[in-house]
Formats: C-alpha cells, structure tokens, sequence
DNA sequence: GAAGATTGAGGAATCAATCTTA
DNA sequence: TAAGATTGATTCCTCAATCTTC
C-alpha cells in the first residue's frame, strides 16, 4: 500500500517541482533572445570549447552533455546548419565520428557567454545567501548520486563547467 | 564587464543544473510507462480532480498549471482524443470554455497517483533526511519567488497538490 | 481595443529500428 | 555479437497570427 505524502512534504515538492519547471524555461529563453542559442547547443558549444582541439567524440559529447546519442545526432545536425560546429571522422576508430567547434561556433560561444553567467547570477546566485547556495549544491549532489551515479561522477570531476575559464580575455 | 563565477560556484551550479534537468525526465519516464501519462497530462488531472466539478476554465487551468495558453490548447486536444476530459461552454462567459475531467481521467489518476508518489519518495524525499528535505523546500521558494511571483504566490495557496487527499478514500 | 481561446507552422525530444565497423 | 552513430516516425512545445466575445 501507498504512504502518501504529507501536506507538508507535499508543499516542499510542489515548490521544488515549479521550480524545476520554470527555471530551465527561463535560462531558455533568456539564452535564446540574447543569442538565439537553444540550452542544449551553449552546453555543447561549452563542452568543446573546453576540449582538445576543440573536439570530441559523438559518444563522449553524449555522455558528458547528458543526453541520448540519438538526440545529440539531431541536435549536432542542428548545429551544422547552423554553421556552430563540424563533423570528422575519427582517426582511430571508423565507426566514430567527432563534433569539431568552428570559429563562428567560438565567436558565438564568446558571445553568448556574459549574458548566460548574468542569467545564473539573476536568478539564483544572487537570490541566496552564499550559504544557501553552497547548501543548493550539495542537496543537489546528494539528490543527483542517487538519480545518475554517472552524472554525479561526470559533475565531481568537474574542473570548469563555465566557459568562463577559456573565454575570459 | 561580467563577474565570472567562481570554480567553487561553477561546481554547485553545475551540480543543480544536471539535477534540475535530469530530474523532469525521470519522472516523466516513471509516469509515462506505469500509466502512459506525460507529465502535463498528469498535473492536469490532479487540478481539474481538486476543481469543483472536477471542472476548470481554460485560462485558469493554464495559470494554475504553469502552462501557456497555447500550450494548454494543445495539451487539451490530446487529452479529449484520449478520453480523459471533455470541453464544455462556459456557463457565465461565451468566450470560454471549461476542461471537464471525466469518468475515464477519473480513474486514470486514481491508477496513477501512487506510482507516482512511490517515484517522488523514491528519488527526493526517501534520499533527503527530513531536515534536509526541509531546506530544499524553502530554498525552492525562495529561488521561485524571485522567478515567478506568481508561480510562487499559487504554491504558497497551496492546500492539497497531490491527489492524495482526494483520492485516498 | 482587450481578454479568452484556438490554429498552424516549425523546432526539438523520444523511441525503436537500422547501418556500419570492431 | 556488441558498439558507434544515424534515421524516421511520432509527440510535444513555442511562437505568431487569428477568431470571437467582452
């Protein structure tokens, strides 16, 4: 038989689940109108800039931007068109292929970049104390070991998440 | 010029962004294969099944829901092809139109809710110490009341979000 | 004109199936 | 046979435009 929650238990969820609604919503569309960047092409385009020659395998973009292969075949696709990034065959391996970032792909991440960064400060850096936001990270650590080890593990070894460490002057 | 985040405040970031993006997809995939409900479908029932009549005016439903208009047409066009809900006139108004639940949506949700709360206990509140699930609470207002005031003021109205306390006989 | 609601086009996500190379 | 990656079909979301009633 169910345990439900509490009313309670249910007031905290509700608010975490608007939360977690809304918030991807708004660094969306804040992202989009400033550079008309998609969530999913800046954390791609960050995760090459931040790679070796700034490239990396299908499977590792996949793994790394927490998305399915399938999705980031489309999404990489996207991103061709859009002139954002290339495709190579892979040296060692001939059933692989990389994304390689262009300039236009740098350009626009160099753009984007100071307006996503004042988006997160905005909305949530700002919003709490820094000890509410410490407290924030390791809810969410513990949260996400239990949901995905492995994007708990990718998150951990996490040196520079934000391009701001390569972008900067 | 920007203030770049710190390494230390990439990481807390970086850890609620995986969280927070991961997290919907979860429970959109536990939903949707115990009872074949999205997310959406599923929030609309639990309103409309707390409404009076079990009935609710298109806008309103669309603000209660966090939904766009738009959106809300759509949601409700897939869900009266499914059987879940019918469209009735608005008595007061001929401008709209009311979401009606019905017998089969009654029951849906009433198959549905403890999965679905067996999901939440699963990976939120059985993962968080009580304190802890506290604090995730009221930091999520906290973030939703500068993001959404309104979102935040329907929250914080809350009485019963959950159907448990209409559907547990 | 403004509010309630819908429409249709286009973009993006998922799933299962497929193709190629290891 | 398994791994890397793509494809196509379907579903869902967003945006701008439209229609009706206030």
């Amino acid at each position: 038989m169910t345990t439900w929650l509490t009313e309670a238990q249910q007031a905290e969820w509700r608010a975490f689940l608007s939360l977690i609604v809304l918030l991807p919503e708004q660094f969306g569309r804040d992202l989009y109108s400033s550079q008309g960047l998609t969530m999913s092409d800046y954390e791609i385009l960050v995760r090459l800039s931040e790679a070796p020659d700034r490239s990396m395998r299908m499977s590792d973009l996949a793994d790394r931007t927490l998305a399915s292969r399938s999705r980031l075949t489309h999404q990489i696709d996207r991103m061709v068109t859009a002139g954002l990034v290339e495709r190579a065959q892979c040296p060692v391996d001939k059933r692989g292929f990389l994304a390689v970032m262009t300039a236009a792909g740098w350009k626009k991440l160099v753009a984007a970049a100071p307006a996503h960064v004042e988006s997160v400060r905005e909305h949530i850096v700002d919003v709490l104390t820094d000890e509410e936001f410490a407290t924030l990270g390791q809810l969410s650590r513990k949260l996400l070991a239990a949901l995905d080890p492995e994007a708990h593990a990718a998150v951990q070894s996490l040196v520079a998440c934000d391009p701001a460490a390569s972008v900067k002057h």
